[in-house]
DNA sequence: CCACGATACGGAGGGTGTCTCCGTTTAGCA
DNA sequence: TGCTAAACGGAGACACCCTCCGTATCGTGG
């Protein structure tokens, strides 16, 4: 790729992360970004195939730091309950952080297809992690997988994020779910 | 209201809910709707001022059922867990009977000003009764508002509807919820 | 039965959105 | 420095929701 192409490239995420995590998914409009970054839509659009690809690249950036806090969340010294409540409410921090995110990304689990396959794969496996080192505590009912538990909390995340919901009311939400999945 | 206007307000919103049914709220347009009842747009737009005026119109029917769905689940013989997921498993089927229904409901939550408000209502009355009757019987955590119901189990539905997910891994996600909120 | 005013109708078109196409410009190498 | 492949920009195709207004129809009072 030429220098221009990449410069422009990291010019264009940049400026969409701003734009996608001040106004949401849906009010801003590829010719808002195009504008803001000072280059044609045709330019975008070569970079970009499809405004989810676009908001794909622009939101990459966190969604790589959900496996630390995975970890962090495991290595809590507290309760199980206390370590996967740590945990929910990362997860849901991280899906709220970009408004519109949480919905989108959940909605992707399970298909393949969808731009942000890749990022379904992450939550899902940092999950995974979760369910198996409290599984191996012998704390969670045996019948709770990662997929169920990325949807459930997801659930909760798109329902936070759409209703602008305050911290205290995911955290309750949060709670019964915890005690759904920890209950024998 | 004249005479051929009731025949066509009625006929419109027959002809949407079948297509809003079949293929989901974002996925009919105003102008297929039009053509496929016969008028012009238009005509639509006098009897409906907005595209979720119509939605809201088209699935009335089906929501005045909820407080029935509600006698029943109460009126069960099992234990409180069996009646709550009763109620929980006759709610997601409402809230998924039409594709798209759930989210954008579930996500009207508490926004008066929603075209949808009037059927929140409904909801949130219809889960409030269940709350009062089985917090009589002393299952339920004391800090369950009928609100936070709506919103969890809105949420599973809106997730089983979007991944058009088996009814066992509604019931399964469900299971999680309805224990999170017996525990106490 | 008819004439006429109120009511309802149809569809062209305005505004906005995503995305494509292609003539023009530019980077980078020989 | 000259050439070619790569990148650029923005007009415009297409689809969507919704508005506006000239035309057609209903239904009532004479």
């Amino acid at each position: 790729m030429r220098a221009d192409a990449v410069r422009n490239r990291e010019r264009i995420a940049d400026i969409a992360r701003q734009l996608f995590r001040e106004k949401g998914y849906d009010a801003v409009s590829m010719d808002e970004v195009a504008k803001s970054a000072g280059v044609g839509v045709g330019t975008l659009y070569r970079h970009f195939p499809t405004k989810e690809a676009l908001y794909d690249a622009a939101i990459q950036a966190w969604v790589e730091t959900v496996n630390a806090a995975a970890d962090k969340a495991l290595a809590g010294e507290g309760s199980p309950r206390e370590r996967l409540l740590t945990w929910f409410e990362a997860y849901v921090e991280f899906l709220t952080r970009h408004k519109g995110a949480a919905w989108r990304i959940t909605s992707a689990l399970g298909d393949e297809g969808s731009p942000f396959a890749a990022k379904c794969r992450t939550y899902l496996s940092a999950n995974q992690r979760i369910i198996d080192t409290l599984a191996a505590e012998g704390a969670l009912r045996a019948d709770v997988d990662a997929m169920q538990l990325c949807r459930l909390v997801g659930g909760v995340a798109a329902v936070v994020d759409n209703s602008e919901l305050e911290p205290a009311a995911a955290s309750s939400m949060l709670a019964v779910v915890a005690d759904g999945v920890l209950a024998g």
